[in-house]
DNA sequence: TAGGTTTTCCAAAACGTTTCGGATTTCATT
DNA sequence: AATGAAATCCGAAACGTTTTGGAAAACCTA
């Protein structure tokens, strides 16, 4: 593989002038100019970043640490999304992404801080992570600069982008109400998700701003798992048949209370409306069709990424990004007709 | 961030001995070695892995180069599997990944090879990558080791990983001949796959087999697009009324094969059967779930993970890599009753 | 032509490691 | 006490860049 040098020789100058040749600056004559970069296309030059990196130490790479990739493996692909955006981005302005995980078997047992250190990431991208996880308070007090998606932090160098959830649920709300709904229950996550907290905020004040009653008994936790869902809302249903519509904090927990319904004889949704949140792409093929709250993952990626650059590079003074939410009314939603019980 | 530089001067030994005894060698003494862990670990000391691999050639990265990531995004999880197996090994093993794509739009225009050696990543894994995709000639014409999934190449530093799609095929049409069917149509991918042809061969291979005739014309291609493959199912199903079974090259295929039976007002599975490729989320739960031959694209890229490595340390001789797959059977396949038309 | 500007170039240091070849010390053996 | 072997250490070069601070050459201006 070729190097500066190789070219220097080739070209009778002096290492210095290859590079500022080849990084375009003034001190360097057209003419010599241009037969450095002839050189160095004949020589199929490609410059090493590593050595780059060294001396600038800047790696135009950023990490992005996932929470808990592993085999069992999501059936949404919002991971996967995010990724897209974030790539989308770093794409255009000549950033390398590197993947993280801190579910990783590693033998060598390194912490997350020498992960990046060690690779020398300038910037580091963070989803899926719970606010309970021990990784959070380490990324928060290492001083690299970081991006957070769905979970608050703000700093020097940390900023986080996600979307208004207390504002999605209460377009959930809105729509049940207007819908005729009375008795709406919950199914959310868990209280370690900061989105939980503000998606039951939502909720709450939904609830409140059309003097409906909160009532805490309506609410439980379906750990956003389908199964664990479904035999909440199973039970919830059951002791309270009153019940005309829930909302989930996800769409993958809509279908366990989908699952739910069923099992107590209910259709959907003449007897039970469901409004679920993320749009994930099973959302619009099970049948009923699900309402739900959709998120633009792609586009919280993108802004993620550009965020991250934008602090990197100290062009952003904004700490936090909120993109848009979206109602998407299916078929899980109906007009409560007759009064149940 | 401290070096080993600073090691030295507070341990008062060399530069050599700190990093001698860092890497565990045997010609420092345990009392010399066990003070510079402890004053390395009192500096917070992080190897600079830019330094390490500028002078042993070597980066212990692979890059992942996956073709055609973006927003449109894909409704399958194929790739996230792939991805999160590939992560799976390198986790185990200590190798980072950078992600790459031929879908950037950069404007430096830099080609696949520049880019993986500007990087110097230490190996590839290619995905979704079509067969003239002009990327594919680049990355085979180099010297740098990589590994096509579900392409077929080898060489020297060159493997692949995929399952066999001709035996995946005939798995399907075995079981859609037991299940008494004998007109059955095929809704294949497009020529420039791979896997596309394995999988008609399995079919046509699967009819001979069992003594049945193959037709090409009960033979599409659906450029494994879920509404393309919806329009020529239901001109295919026009023309030939007698067809009462139809085998897809994916899933997503199979859900466009599914709504234009409905458009006919054929009933799944009782007046069309259906089976499709991959078994994606989506296929257990549309209704009636999907009865698919399933891949385990987990283990496809921790298989590619593990390959790439051995070619990478020369443990690994063997070029291909073949992983299994299952045929599933849900409900959108039933016995072939009564005789049609 | 003398002085000053501008243009074009370069030597050397720096980035943080690994490793080669050898030097010094310690220890056991006779 | 002398010898040889083993254990422990180190200096310096190398990896491939960027950048600093000038030097040399070319060009103007009066």
């Amino acid at each position: 593989m070729s190097t500066i040098k190789d070219i220097a020789k080739a070209a009778g100058v002096s290492i210095t002038t290859v590079s500022r040749a080849l990084n375009g600056y003034s001190d360097v004559s057209i003419k010599t100019k241009q037969r450095i970069h002839d050189i160095a296309k004949e020589l199929e030059y490609s410059p090493n970043a590593l050595a780059r990196s060294l001396v600038m130490k800047k790696t135009k790479t950023i990490g992005l640490l996932v929470s808990g990739l592993n085999r069992s493996g999501s059936k949404d692909h919002i991971v996967m999304d995010v990724l897209t955006g974030i790539h989308e981005y770093c794409g255009e302005y000549e950033y390398d992404i590197v993947l993280f995980s801190t579910s990783t078997s590693r033998q060598g047992e390194k912490t997350y801080t020498q992960l990046c250190r060690e690779r020398r990431v300038d910037g580091v991208i963070v989803q899926g992570i719970k606010k309970d996880d021990p990784y959070l308070i380490e990324i928060l007090n290492s001083d690299i600069p970081c991006v957070l998606v769905d979970v608050p932090a703000e700093g020097e160098k940390v900023g986080f982008v996600t979307t208004d959830n207390v504002e999605g649920a209460m377009k959930a709300i809105d729509h049940l109400v207007s819908l005729g709904h009375d008795k709406i229950a919950m199914v959310n996550g868990h209280d370690q998700a900061f989105v939980s907290q503000e998606r039951l905020k939502g909720f709450k004040l939904g609830l409140e701003n059309l003097e409906k009653t909160f009532h805490p008994r309506l609410v439980v936790n379906g750990d956003y798992d389908e199964a664990i869902s479904e035999e909440k809302a199973f039970q919830l249903l059951q002791h309270h048949p009153e019940i005309t519509a829930v909302f989930c904090a996800s769409d993958l927990m809509a279908f366990g209370v989908m699952r739910a319904a069923r099992r107590h004889g209910l259709r959907v949704p003449e007897d039970l409306s469901i409004v679920g949140y993320d749009d994930i792409a099973l959302a619009s093929y099970v049948s009923p069709p699900l309402t739900t709250i959709a998120q633009d993952t792609f586009e919280m990626g993108y802004a993620a990424a550009r965020l991250l650059v934008g602090i990197l590079e100290e062009t952003e003074v904004e700490r936090i990004c909120m993109v848009d939410n979206e109602l998407k009314i299916r078929e899980t939603t109906i007009k409560q007709a007759k009064i149940k019980k």
